[in-house]
DNA sequence: CAGGCATATCGACATCCTTCGAAACGTCGG
DNA sequence: CCGACGTTTCGAAGGATGTCGATATGCCTG
């Protein structure tokens, strides 16, 4: 009677792990406008066309700088930030295609 | 420098919680369709206008009963779901309008 | 009201998650 | 090539989650 198989797309779940967490949402959406919340102070690049480096993002957050690259490196599996690195600095920038397709997903299969 | 408030909306967040597990989003989409993943024998009430008792959706899954008990709760407390009890049998059902706000919400917030 | 069935709650245990600090890695400026 | 700085990886501690079996609760039937 139990089925075994179907179990819903693994893709769509680790997407809504990854966002299961209220700081991991949060980075996500300071991503939304980068220009809004982080100062362009020492920005090393565009960060609306670039992104966002890990240092700027560490001190809003608060968080250890280890703990942020974490999380960053997990909201990239999810395929919800893609990094681009420029010189020594990573900089995280929103997958906005992807995040369009996976809430289609989600309203479509939920 | 590091923002103290702000934080996204915990309502999201307990449902993208509850959400992240994948046989807890499993239970949610098998009520999406009750007549066609739970068989209508021995049901003590019209499936589609009440739900589906927790002995039906155990079945199924072949999880322990007290984990479907724990699992439908927490998929009611973010508001997914409803129970109405019907004598000694507890009936889940989708509450449609709060997943498509949820929904609407997820895609306005990210 | 006693027994039985459906469900909920409790207690336990292994695993995973959150978060940190420390150490390793990579890259640039001298 | 050395040192400084940004980042990633590693290792660890504490808490939360997944899941179970056992026990408690609620409700119907005899």
């Amino acid at each position: 009677m139990a089925d075994v198989a179907v179990s819903p797309d693994p893709e769509l779940v680790r997407a809504l792990r990854a966002l299961s967490n209220p700081m991991r949402l949060q980075l996500l959406l300071w991503l939304r406008e980068p220009e809004r919340h982080f100062s362009p102070e020492g920005a090393i690049a565009d960060p609306v066309a670039v992104g966002v480096c890990v240092s700027h993002i560490q001190a809003k957050s608060g968080l250890a700088q280890s703990t942020v690259s974490a999380y960053m490196a997990e909201l990239q599996r999810a395929g919800l930030v893609h990094a681009t690195r420029v010189g020594k600095w990573t900089h995280y920038k929103r997958d906005e295609q992807r995040i369009g397709q996976l809430v289609d997903l989600l309203g479509q299969t939920l």
